[in-house]
DNA sequence: GCCTTTTCTTGAACTGCGTTCAAAATACAG
DNA sequence: CTGTATTTTGAACGCAGTTCAAGAAAAGGC
C-alpha cells in the first residue's frame, strides 16, 4: 500500500486549505488560529506541522487559490471584448479587480498583507500569476502606446496595475478615502480615461 | 508641588514614543515589544499602561510624528516651484513621497500597516494631517481641471494620491514589482505626465 | 501472518508575547 | 508628620505558534 501516507498527507493539507480560506474569509488571515484549524480539520495541532511548515505557508497556500480567482476574474472581464478601445478593456479589467477586493476583501488582504518572511524566495506559482495578470494589462497598453520600446511598456504596466491597486486598496481603507465605494469606480474610470488620452 | 506627577507622565509618554520610533525604524512595528520598550524607557513594563492604553497607542503617537514629517517633506518639495506647471509640481511632491518612503520605509509601513482597530474613532490629527496633505495635491489639480466642480477635484485628488501611493507601495515591494527602485520615480512621471496631459 | 523499523499522529508542554494586578514605593494634602 | 491617593513594579495570567516524547499506524522483510 505504497502512496497511501501521500494521500492521506495531500488530503490533510487540502482539508487544511479549505479550513483557512474559510476561516480568513470570514475573519481575515489574521484572525486564524492553529488550533481552530485543526479542529476544522479533524486532526491536532501537531498534524498542521507535519503538513505545513507553519501557518503562514497555510495562508500562502491560500493565497494561490486567490490569486488564480482573481486572474480569472480580470481575464473573464475583457473577454469578448477584444473590439473595445483599450482604454475600455482597462477600465473593465479594474472594476473587475475593483470587484473582487470588495467581495473578497480579506482574502484579497492576505495576498499583500503577508510580509514575506526573511526575504527568502517568492514562490514560483507567484511569478507565474502575476506575469499572466500583467500580460492582461500589456495588450491595451501596447495598442494605447505603440511607440514605447518592450521595458518601457512593462514598465507602464507595472505602473498602472499599481496605481489601480493603489486605489482600491486606500479606497476600501475607510480612514483615508473617506469615499463611499461606489465612487471608487468613478476615480478609476477618472485617472484611466485622462491616460488614454480620452 | 502639584503637576508633578503630570510632568513625570508626560516625560514618560514622550520618552516611550521615541524609543519606540527608533526601534520601529529599525526593525519594523511589528518587532516592537513591550519589554524592549521598557527597558529602553527606562520603566517596569506595567508603566507603560500608565502612559499609553496599549502598544497600539504607542504606534499611533509614532505614526503621527511620521505623518507631520512626511508632509512637511511633500510640503517642502513644492516650496518656491509655484511657477512650475501643475504636471511638473505633482511629479515633485510624488517624488519627495517616494524618497520618504524609501529612506523611513518601516516608519512609513507603520502608518498603513496598522489595521484601524474595531473600526473605533479615526484620531482628529489624522484627519487634518490628511487634509492638508490633500490640500497640497489640489492646487495643481484645480489648474489642470478648472473645469471640474468641488466635488469631482477632490475626487480626482484622492485619486491621484492614491494611485502615486500604490506606485510606490508595490514598488517597495521587490515580490511584485521586480522594479530596480530608480525606476520607480520614472513610473510616477509616466503616468502624471499622462494625467497631465504631457 | 508476525515481528521490526520507519513513519505519522497526538496533545501536553515549551516559549514568547501583550496585558493585568496586588503589593511596595512614592507623592500629596492637611 | 501622618494618612490617603497615586504610581511603579515585576511576577503572574492568558493566549498563541511551535515542538517533542510517547503511542499508533503503516511498510517491509521473512
Amino acid at each position: 500500500m505504497a502512496g497511501k501516507v501521500e494521500a492521506r498527507k495531500a488530503a490533510l493539507r487540502q482539508k487544511l486549505v479549505e479550513a483557512a480560506e474559510i476561516r480568513i474569509a470570514r475573519d481575515g488571515a489574521g484572525a486564524l488560529r492553529a488550533r481552530d484549524l485543526a479542529h476544522d480539520a479533524g486532526c491536532a495541532v501537531g498534524a498542521i506541522y507535519n503538513a505545513f511548515d507553519d501557518l503562514t505557508a497555510i495562508i500562502m497556500a491560500v493565497n494561490g487559490r486567490t490569486f488564480q480567482q482573481l486572474g480569472a476574474a480580470v481575464e473573464a472581464s475583457v473577454a469578448g471584448a477584444e473590439a473595445e478601445p483599450p482604454t475600455c478593456r482597462l477600465i473593465l479589467m479594474s472594476n473587475a479587480y475593483l470587484h473582487f477586493a470588495v467581495q473578497n476583501t480579506n482574502l484579497w488582504r492576505a495576498m499583500f498583507d503577508l510580509r514575506m518572511a526573511a526575504g527568502d524566495a517568492v514562490p514560483e506559482w507567484y511569478l507565474t500569476a502575476l506575469d499572466s495578470l500583467f500580460a492582461n494589462i500589456a495588450r491595451p497598453v501596447g495598442e494605447l502606446f505603440p511607440d514605447k520600446d518592450a521595458g518601457e511598456a512593462a514598465l507602464m504596466v507595472r505602473a498602472l496595475f499599481s496605481a489601480v491597486h493603489g486605489i482600491v486598496l486606500l479606497g476600501l481603507e475607510q480612514r483615508i478615502s473617506g469615499v463611499p465605494p461606489e465612487r471608487i469606480e468613478q476615480m478609476i474610470a477618472q485617472v484611466l480615461e485622462q491616460i488614454g488620452g480620452r
